[in-house]
DNA sequence: CGAGTAAGTTAGTGGCCAATCACTACCTAA
DNA sequence: TTAGGTAGTGATTGGCCACTAACTTACTCG
């Protein structure tokens, strides 16, 4: 197999191990053991163990921008929110490592940046903002729409994070239940 | 110093580190430097380090708790929110690492439950659930105004933590800035 | 054939970290 | 004065982990 694929077996390993241990809790033998590769061999394909990390997480914002972008292609206003609204749930049941892994992405910034880090959260930021363009084109181009619709999404990610079931009440206050698996 | 004194200073100092590592990213080391205790009494006071974690979490959600309990005190409807709102910014201007130990907690309790751990997850889910009821009594027993405004309370944390500065425009679509330090 | 290159491994190192154990210092009450 | 309880420390240990260095295997091309 060539590096090029190697590497992109890495990040697909790297968005399941992370999305469950965070970038402290996981070790890139884990890693290693879901490519079925030996763990030294990362440090070939990739400068660090930050530098996996950055890819699978910025692999995870592209799949999301993209599910955005594909449900709401020549919709508009109310039409797009919900497309992407449902897009959002069926990734969530498909892929709910997906939904982890932006939430390790948030406090990973968030450490990095406390460490003087700079780089690491600009590209990652960068990334999120693809995302909120994205549905923010959707909406017409109305913030405040784009902001609700991002909120709702945060704490979607939120309860499903704590682990609220689908039938708790803190779920009345959506329109449609969304749980992963 | 009592040794529940004592507990009361680690619980203090625990937010703080915790907030800024993370449960794996935080040594017990760490704690009880910031205490001006030696690590190994931090196991005196506590049965071990997801224990420390543990009341650290629970009580910043009581403290945001009571915020907004303060806040909304004699209040209803669009006057609560609004009150809310604004505790909850001046919350995160003043103690940024209690917002950040939220977003530590959502992926503490993903992990632990993913390890089978269910206990360590019924504890926080239970506190949160206080925050939630706590603001929906405010809003009148309202579940949607309830979710929104919960909603938006996610959003703002997720921006922060990922460093957002406050002139960026992603702020644009809230009716008032929001951004600690 | 032989040389180069790309994919991959085995072995090892230095550092960190949660938790344990055995010990000391001090206070109080009989 | 001593016995017991409470607050606290120093030393240690066993395990893990990111990362490095050196070696191997296999394919390709002149």
């Amino acid at each position: 197999m060539s590096a090029d694929e190697r590497r992109e077996s890495v990040i697909r390993a790297a968005v399941i191990e992370f999305s469950r241990g965070g970038y402290n809790g996981t070790s890139t033998e884990a890693i290693a053991k879901r490519v079925g590769v030996s763990q030294p061999y990362l440090f070939r394909l990739f400068p660090g163990k930050q530098a996996i990390f950055l890819e699978a997480a910025r692999r995870c914002c592209q799949d999301v921008t993209e599910v955005f972008r594909r449900a709401s292609e020549g919709l508009q206003g109310e039409e797009a929110t919900k497309a992407m609204g449902d897009a959002y749930q069926a990734l969530i049941a498909d892929d709910p490592e997906k939904l982890l892994m932006q939430m390790q992405m948030y406090v990973a910034v968030a450490a990095a940046e406390a460490a003087g880090d700079r780089e690491f959260g600009e590209a990652l930021r960068a990334e999120w903002m693809e995302m909120y363009d994205v549905a923010n084109l959707a909406m017409g181009a109305d913030v405040d729409e784009t902001t609700q619709f991002l909120a709702y999404g945060m704490l979607i990610n939120v309860l499903v994070s704590m682990g609220f079931k689908p039938d708790h009440r803190v779920w009345a206050g959506f329109y449609e239940e969304v749980q992963p698996k």
